[in-house]
DNA sequence: CCAAAAGTGTTTCTCATACACCCATGT
DNA sequence: ACATGGGTGTATGAGAAACACTTTTGG
């Protein structure tokens, strides 16, 4: 453990090892992810195209360190959900020219081999605050399905990350509340549901359902602007939730 | 399985990458896990002690083949359920001396820096063709909760693949069968489940759901040597249960 | 015969599903 | 009034759990 020549405090850490974050938002209709726009010139040719957010980590830093450091920086937010789900170490993954001279002209680190990432999953509400932090970068809020092509291997980081979701979602149902605004009504709920698990759900059984969870709590509050009879608004009781599922 | 002479072909990267694996293993009554006795000194004094299987990775393979070199190294076996569960990336895990210097004198590699391992979950049967594999080998079966204070983060790393093991069988249980000799009865069965899920599983009740599971295939043979009534011996049928899950 | 585990039957309860239906509200 | 979604009631069936019971085998 030499430290004689480290420069300020942090140092990028030159040891082939990155995160990346796949940051999904529900907009109330569809699960959106978090991208960023990637621009450079290779043999005089220029691409435009896009990335999950990530970073080489800090050699003072540990991995959720490193991933919640990329979500801060992106979206200003510290307290989301963030869980490392799985490792990616294909031999071509870092072998493409574009994501090569992009990676070195970025980070500023040779990369003469093949690079190892971290991936995590984050789950935040799409809201006005984060909307204001985006202004001005790179980052936007793509529709699942429409991503198009990404950078190195990240479609598959992408594809792998949803059925991720699906598997937390039977496991601990709790983490889908992360997606909703506080306040929130059954069909919000029951609409996320849907889209992550892409099958339709009975209206009034899943009403019921909800109805007799004691973390999901009804407000003395409905929705307004709605063209049709307003629904009332629940929020989700993390304290009751642990209380149930902690036995 | 010592790491000192490297052919040429191949090279250990020196990413600052590993990989570990936990394999386990069921004898009937409990959970063991194979583990490597590591023998070092330093500073005049020896120290003998243990650590899980696992290994740099190359810079020509990826995650999952280093993991399988791992395995196949050790146990000679190939066809074994083996899994990444998670990346361990702490900053400390590294700057243990004792753990520095095992390391460097093992893999020549200079650790000047926090490695980062990814862990795999292994799960194989106790047999004689393994036991006579390991014969000469520093390595053993330990029985889950003796296996006292292991090398690097180890003791995590332990600890939380039984919780990943735990949420692997709730998800799929087939992965349940590797644990078990091909042909089994339902009380090992019950063991297997009661060991991991750390409860008691009433016999009847067990006995009945299994009889309705299509791809748990009676056998016409029973069991010999009892010290009461011969239970028959059932099989796993891979193919009835993918086509029982796929859906 | 007895102990111990294999294997069976019965009852109860909870929960998911299907589906019919009434309620409230904006246009 | 009527369309639209909010919210309720009822019936059915599958499966989990509790537990008593019979069967088989070795000692």
């Amino acid at each position: 453990m030499t430290h004689t020549e480290l420069s300020p405090a942090r140092r990028i850490s030159d040891n082939g090892i990155s995160v990346d974050c796949v940051i999904f938002g529900f907009d109330g209709e569809r699960l959106n992810v978090l991208l960023l726009r990637r621009t450079g010139e290779i043999g005089g040719i220029s691409f435009d195209d896009m990335k999950l957010p990530g970073s080489p980590i800090y050699q003072d830093e540990d991995l959720d360190e490193a991933a919640h450091r990329v979500l801060k920086e992106l979206t200003g937010l510290s307290n989301v959900y963030l869980s490392q789900f799985k490792a990616f170490g294909s031999k071509t993954r870092t072998e493409n020219p574009r994501d090569v001279i992009w990676l070195e002209k970025e980070s500023g680190i040779k990369v003469d081999r093949r690079m190892v990432t971290v991936a995590y999953i984050a789950l935040l509400k799409i809201g006005r605050s984060i909307s204001r932090e985006l202004n001005g970068s790179r980052a936007i809020w793509v529709p699942l399905g429409t991503e198009g092509s990404l950078a190195f291997d990240h479609n598959q980081i992408l594809t792998e990350s949803i059925s991720q979701i699906r598997r937390m979602v039977a496991l601990s149902p709790d983490c889908i509340f992360d997606l909703l605004p506080r306040k929130f009504t059954i069909s919000q709920l029951r609409k996320l549901y849907e889209t992550i698990l892409q099958e339709k759900i009975d209206a009034g059984n899943f009403y019921k359902k909800l109805s007799v969870m004691p973390y999901v709590v009804p407000l003395d509050e409905k929705e307004t602007g709605t063209p049709h009879r307003a629904a009332r608004l629940y929020r989700f009781d993390r304290v009751i939730y642990r209380k149930n599922h902690s036995e």
